[in-house]
RNA sequence: CGGGGUGUGGCGCAGCCUGGUAGCGCGCCUGCUUUGGGAGCAGGAUGUCGCAGGUUCGAAUCCUGUCACCCCGACCA
C-alpha cells in the first residue's frame, strides 16, 4: 500500500454473497464474509482476501506507530519453534492440547507457537547481559497458532491468527511497571484509534503466568467474556474480579434441623425456604492433587471460580458421584457441620459476613439453620473462590456493579521472573551479581480486533468502517459505465482523490445501480460519491456518508477538495 | 472429549422416510431488452450425491466404517 492507487472493482477480488452464509452467527463474521474480505480455510483458519488484508494492514499499521512511538522495537520471531525450549519453561507439558505440536522428519519436537516467551528469552538470554542494556522492550507482528477446543466466531475465535506481542526486560519491578503503563496507555490509544468502544479490565494471567495483569475489552453483546463494572471506574472480568458479595444470614441463631424432602439443589432450597437464593451456602465436593476431599462452600446464588479455586488448591478435581460416596458425602445435601472425618473446608471468604448459615445436613432430605461458624463448625480456610457477576458490590465504593460483555482485544501482564529463570536468562547487575530480567509481555488480537470493529460498527446493510481501518475511504459509483460524460467525470473525481492521498475505490463494473449501491453498504466505504448523468448535467454530484446515511450535492468542480478535507477530517477523529 | 446435526453443480437448498434415468433458486456463459437500491426474456454449460466398503437386478436413498464441517455442552451438584 505504498503506492496510493485507484482500486478498480471490475479488476478487484471481492465476491460479496447475497445471501448469509449458514455457519456464521455473528454480525462481524458474517459481513466479513459477505463483504468479501475473508474465507474460510478450514475451522477456525481463514484466509484474508485483498479487502480485509487491507484492513488488517491498516490495524498493523496503527500498532505500529503506538509500539514505535513508545520506544518499542520491531522484530520477527519464527511460528516455528524447537521443543526444547518448551521443555525449559515446562510448557512442552503445561500448554496442553491446544498446542500445535509436530515432528520434523529427524524426529525433532517443534510446536507453532501460540505466544514467543521461550522464543525472545532464549534470544535476549545470549544477547542482553548487562543492566546497561536494559530495559528493552521487543515486539512481532505474526501468526499464532492455537489449537482451539472449538473455534467458533469467525476470526473472533480462530486456531490460526494474528497477533501483536512485544515483550520487555527490566532489572526492577518499578521499570517494569513504567513500561507495562506506558504500553496500557498505548493499548487504549489502539482501541480508540479503531474506533473501539472498549474498557480496560482487571484480569487473571491466566496460561501466560503472571501476577499483575489488564484486559482490553470491546464490548459487544457477542463477546465471549462475561466482565462487571462500575460507575467509580472499577471493570474485572467475572473470572478475576474481586468483589464484594451480599449474603444473607439465617433466621435461626440455633442450630435447626429442617425436613427438605428431595430439596436437593439450591434453587429448590431457597423456594422450599421462601430465602433468596444468597440466604443458602452451597457446598461443592473435590479432591485435591492428593485425591483428599475437601468441601467448598460458597454463597448460594454463586458459581466457583475454577481459577481462583485453582490458586488456593492446585490441581483440584470434582468428585464424582462414586467418590462422594466412598467419602460419605452425601449429594445435594452437604454442609459444614458434622462432615466425615478428613475432609477438608475451604470457605469463600464473603460467607463471614454471614453469622448463622442455611448449609446441607450431611443427611438425605434434611438441612441445618442457623449453623454458626466455630460454634457448629470449623472452617479449615477462607479464600476468594467465587465467579463476580452483575448485582455484586464494588470493593472500591460500594455501588451495584453491572455487567457487560466483551471481546479481549488485548492484554498486557507483568510476568515477573517466571521465564527468565526457568530458562537462565539473567543480567549482571550493578553489584556484579546475576540476576533473572524481569518480564513484561504485552498482546494485541489484530485479527480478532479487525472484527471486533466489524462487531461494533454495522448495520443491516453491512460493515460502516470507522475510516482508520477501512480498506479504502471513498468509493466512487458511477451509474453508467461507458458513458461519454460520466464515465471520464468518475475516473477524473478518484484521481484528484488519489493525488490528494485519499484511498479510492472506484465502481467501474458494468453493474445496475442497485447491485452497487448495496455493495458499496456492504463493503462499508465510509464516504461514497456517486454519479449519475443527470447530476453531472447539473454539475453536481452526491456523496453520501455511510455511518449517517446523510447525503448532499456537491459541485463537481469542487468535490476534490471537499471530499479530501472531509476525510482529512475524519481521519483525524481517530487520531489523539 | 460427550451430545445433536449436516455433507447433493460455484453458493443456498429439495430429493433420502417408502431404492428405479439427479432437481429448484441464486450465480456463471451467449443474445436481445433494461439501467438511481441486488432487472426481464430466450438459449446454454456445470454433479465421482464427502470418502471407503457392504446389501441389492439396481443405492443420493438402506447398512457399516471413516473424514470434514456446524451447533450445544465440557467439571457450575
Amino acid at each position: 500500500m505504498s503506492i496510493n492507487k485507484v482500486i478498480k472493482m471490475s479488476e478487484l477480488y471481492a465476491p460479496t454473497l447475497k445471501e448469509v452464509p449458514v455457519e456464521a452467527e455473528l454480525a462481524s463474521h458474517i459481513l466479513l464474509l459477505r463483504a468479501g474480505m475473508i474465507r474460510k480455510t478450514a475451522a477456525g483458519v481463514y484466509t484474508f482476501l485483498p479487502l480485509g488484508w487491507r484492513s488488517l494492514h491498516k490495524i498493523e499499521d496503527i500498532v505500529r506507530e503506538e509500539m514505535d512511538a513508545i520506544g518499542s522495537q520491531e522484530i520477527m520471531m519464527p511460528a516455528l519453534q524447537p521443543a526444547e525450549l518448551w521443555h525449559e519453561s515446562g510448557r512442552w507439558n503445561d500448554y496442553g492440547p491446544e498446542l500445535m505440536r509436530l515432528v520434523d522428519r529427524h524426529d525433532r519436537g517443534f510446536c507453532l507457537g501460540p505466544t514467543h516467551e521461550e522464543l525472545i528469552t532464549s534470544l535476549v538470554r545470549n544477547e542482553l547481559r548487562s543492566y546497561k542494556q536494559l530495559p528493552v522492550s521487543l515486539y512481532q507482528i505474526q501468526v499464532k497458532f492455537r489449537d482451539e477446543i472449538r473455534p467458533r466466531f469467525g476470526l473472533l475465535r480462530g486456531r490460526e491468527f494474528i497477533m501483536k506481542d512485544a515483550y520487555s526486560f527490566h532489572t526492577s519491578q518499578e521499570s517494569l511497571q513504567e513500561h507495562y503503563d506506558q504500553m496500557s496507555h498505548a493499548y487504549g490509544r489502539i482501541c480508540e484509534r479503531l474506533g473501539l468502544e472498549y474498557r480496560p479490565v482487571d484480569a487473571d494471567s491466566g496460561q501466560i503466568g503472571g501476577k499483575v495483569s489488564t484486559e482490553y475489552m470491546a464490548l459487544a453483546d457477542a463477546g465471549e467474556a462475561e466482565l462487571v463494572y462500575c460507575d467509580c471506574g472499577f471493570a474485572a472480568d467475572v473470572e478475576a474480579a474481586s468483589v464484594a458479595v451480599d449474603v444473607i444470614e439465617s433466621d435461626a441463631t440455633e442450630l435447626t434441623e429442617v425436613h427438605t424432602p428431595g430439596i436437593g439443589t439450591i434453587a429448590a432450597l431457597a423456594e422450599f425456604l421462601g430465602v433468596p437464593e444468597n440466604a443458602t451456602v452451597k457446598a461443592l465436593s473435590v479432591k485435591d492433587a492428593d485425591g483428599k476431599p475437601v468441601v467448598f462452600f460458597i454463597p448460594g446464588d454463586h458459581e466457583l471460580n475454577d481459577i481462583k479455586a485453582s490458586r488456593v488448591l492446585p490441581g483440584f478435581d470434582l468428585l464424582s458421584d462414586d467418590e462422594m460416596l466412598d467419602w460419605g458425602l452425601v449429594k445435594g445435601f452437604m454442609g459444614p457441620v458434622g462432615l466425615p472425618k478428613g475432609v477438608r473446608v475451604i470457605a469463600d471468604e464473603s460467607l463471614k459476613a454471614s453469622k448463622y448459615w442455611t448449609v446441607g445436613a450431611n443427611k438425605k432430605d434434611f438441612h441445618f439453620k442457623g449453623a454458626q461458624c466455630g460454634r457448629d463448625f470449623t472452617v479449615d480456610a477462607w479464600a476468594d473462590l467465587i465467579a463476580a457477576k452483575p448485582g455484586d458490590r464494588c470493593k472500591e465504593c460500594g455501588a451495584v456493579l453491572q455487567g457487560a460483555r466483551g471481546i479481549e482485544v488485548s492484554q498486557v501482564f507483568q510476568l515477573g521472573t517466571k521465564y527468565s529463570t526457568a530458562m537462565g536468562a539473567t543480567y549482571m547487575d550493578e553489584d556484579g551479581r546475576e540476576k533473572p530480567f524481569i518480564m513484561g509481555c504485552y498482546g494485541v488480537g489484530v485479527s480478532r480486533s479487525l472484527a471486533a470493529v466489524v462487531e461494533q460498527h454495522n448495520d443491516e446493510y453491512g460493515i460502516i468502517w470507522p475510516i482508520s481501518c477501512a480498506p479504502a475511504e471513498v468509493a466512487i459509483v458511477p451509474l453508467t459505465v461507458g458513458d461519454e460524460i460520466v464515465a471520464p467525470a468518475a475516473a477524473k473525481l478518484a484521481d484528484a482523490l488519489c493525488a490528494a492521498g485519499v484511498e479510492v475505490v472506484l465502481d467501474d463494473r458494468n453493474e445496475r445501480a442497485g447491485v452497487k449501491f448495496n455493495d458499496a453498504d456492504l463493503y462499508g466505504w465510509p464516504f461514497q460519491v456517486v454519479l449519475g448523468k443527470k447530476g453531472i448535467n447539473n454539475g453536481q454530484v452526491e456523496l453520501k456518508i455511510r455511518a449517517t446515511g446523510e447525503r448532499k450535492m456537491l459541485a463537481i468542480d469542487e468535490a476534490a477538495a471537499l471530499i479530501t478535507s472531509m476525510v482529512e477530517e475524519e481521519r483525524a477523529r481517530f487520531v489523539h
